[in-house]
RNA sequence: GGGCCCUUCGUCUAUCGGUUAGGACAUCAGAUUUUCAAUCUGGGAAGACGGGUUCGACUCCCGUAGGGCCUACCA
């Protein structure tokens, strides 16, 4: 088998070492090479969710057959790229429990490598030196458009010698007689006609290698053997795969995923709520939902909607990924959200909901967490995010005196407020304080009362939550405990009218 | 303009030539109920359009329409 060569990673302080050029020959195809895929994003803002699921692909991918999933940093927009957005990368990739295999490989540190595959693409006659301006270029830009076809450089069948000492870009030089087949896991073969594919720089003037060389040095000397991306690469792995038969490398197979609209089919973007994957994570969604969902985005096994991560790794198939892009649907999230909060450990989603308020501003109280974990169980089943599942805690988080909204308030009249006071003497003989202790009290006192539940839930509902919003009562008596309970009755019976 | 990709209920999908076209979310109706929610039961809802091929097409082929991607010294 191949083993995959050493890679500078992290900071790159030695790439510019000539020694250290490596070439690996792949060009038998091998069948039982392990399976190695890999997640390159550019580091130039924001990871958005479609990035998130392209991640999820290759790592469900690469974990079905025991491979590895690596990630490579594609930082060679020096312009766009930032150390920030690098870390919001890495954050999204560990809040998705999508950790890579290794350490990420960061593209720039090996420009170098890159800068000697295209010079010796250039020594072999397969790539050449362009001196075209950047007006010239514009030119020639609209003369192709116009005659509807590719753009092609002067200086590709000139010879190279001449005007050495001018600013120049290294071009590929792709055929033009022939086809190029790019077979495509989920696409099915798809073929391009050579004249159709312009030569791509892939050198800058500058002597920055771009992006189309710099993938396939990259997935060659990785040896990714599924490089499974965004369809928006579709086209570019036909001129990509010039370049690995230039090469002589082996092709590493191609999957191409389709990217994921708004609501309302339009290309996802801020407008739609989110886009980013740290935003689904302050919005409450968890993570193995999130998993579960973009799993189920533009792909599925059966009938099955809700399944975990080792079912979806033993059923997962690149080649069963939908070809059309789907649609982010929020109820569908919500709903799957909901599920993994109700199946979540109760502590767990506590530690959640304190970060969640710290997030938005609420000063926490000694006591936040034995309330919260004493009214989590008892509100998480219409939680849908774990932002909503504060908002349901709100009833047990509240401080003494509770302020009453009006509508609360206006619950509290003679004949009410009498009722509570009975029921607080009911309730303080319980010597059970529990859901079905409590709830029994609470039947028996409406029956002596002569009246139905409803005539003094109301009002007992907003007493002990100050806006009405408390789940079941007996179960919020529970939660708030006979001390908290009996004094937030109080309180309310003290007030003036 | 050119090249390429895509098209099943509102949405995500199943189907891989023969099904009453299935499931999920959403939605509607009913049940339950101490608010809201949750829960339970039931209903409505789809093969973009037009041609072929075939005994038979959602499924294969061609065309049209619509959407998307690429057409950068961005990735």
């Amino acid at each position: 088998m191949i083993r995959a060569p050493t890679l500078r990673t992290g900071d790159g302080r030695d790439a510019g070492a000539p020694g250290a050029i490596f070439c690996v020959e792949t060009t038998m195809s091998d069948p039982d090479r392990p399976v190695v895929t890999r997640i390159a994003p550019s580091p130039t803002g924001s990871m958005h969710i479609g990035t998130a699921r392209t991640a999820l692909f290759n790592w469900l991918y690469a974990r079905h057959w025991g491979g590895r999933f690596l990630l490579r940093i594609e930082d060679t927009d020096r312009e766009r790229s930032t150390e920030a957005a690098v870390q919001v990368i890495l954050d999204g990739l560990d809040w998705l429990g999508l950790e890579p295999d290794e350490p990420p490989v960061f593209q720039f540190a090996r420009a170098e490598r890159h800068r000697q595959v295209a010079l010796g693409l250039l020594a072999s006659g397969r790539a050449y030196r362009c001196y075209m301006t950047v007006d010239e270029l514009a030119a020639e830009r609209e003369i192709a458009r116009a005659e509807g076809r590719a753009i092609r450089s002067p200086w590709r069948d000139r010879d190279p010698l001449q005007g050495s000492n001018l600013p120049h870009v290294i071009r590929f030089k792709g055929p033009i007689e022939g086809e190029t087949l790019v077979d495509d896991l989920i696409k099915g073969p798809v073929l391009f006609r050579n004249k159709e594919l312009d030569d791509l720089v892939i050198l800058r003037s500058d002597g920055v290698p771009t992006y189309n060389l710099a993938v396939v040095v990259d997935d060659h000397d990785m040896a990714i053997t599924h490089v499974i991306r965004g369809d928006d690469h579709l086209n570019n792995a036909a001129r990509q795969t010039l370049i690995y038969q230039a090469m002589g490398w082996e092709l590493p197979a191609f999957a191409h995923v389709p990217l994921i609209h708004g609501p309302d089919g339009a290309k996802l973007s801020k407008r739609h709520g989110a886009q980013a994957v740290g935003e689904f994570a302050e919005m409450g969604f968890l993570p193995e939902a999130m998993r579960n969902y973009l799993a189920r985005l533009g792909w599925g096994h059966g009938d099955d909607e809700l399944f975990s991560d080792d079912q979806a790794i033993a059923w997962f198939d690149v080649r069963d990924v939908v070809k059309a892009p789907a649609r982010l649907d929020w109820n569908k999230l919500h709903h799957v959200n909901n599920h993994y909060i109700r199946i979540a450990d109760d502590e767990r989603l506590t530690r959640l909901v304190l970060e969640s308020l710290a997030r938005r501003g609420r000063a926490s109280e000694p006591d936040d967490e034995a309330r919260l974990l004493a009214a989590i169980p008892l509100v998480k089943d219409g939680a849908k995010t774990i932002v909503e599942l504060a908002d349901l805690c709100a009833f047990a988080l509240a401080r003494r005196p509770l302020v009453l909204t009006e509508k609360s308030a206006s619950l509290l009249n003679d004949e009410t407020r009498g009722r509570l006071a009975r029921l607080s003497a009911a309730l303080a003989e319980a010597h059970d304080w529990a859901p079905p202790d409590l709830l029994e009290r609470l039947r028996a006192f409406a029956t002596a009362e002569g009246v139905g539940l409803g005539k003094f839930g109301g009002a007992l509902r907003a007493v002990l939550s100050g806006d009405g919003s408390a789940p079941d009562l007996a179960g919020a008596l529970a939660a708030l405990g006979r001390e908290e309970s009996l004094g937030r009755i109080d309180d309310a019976l003290s007030r003036s009218q």
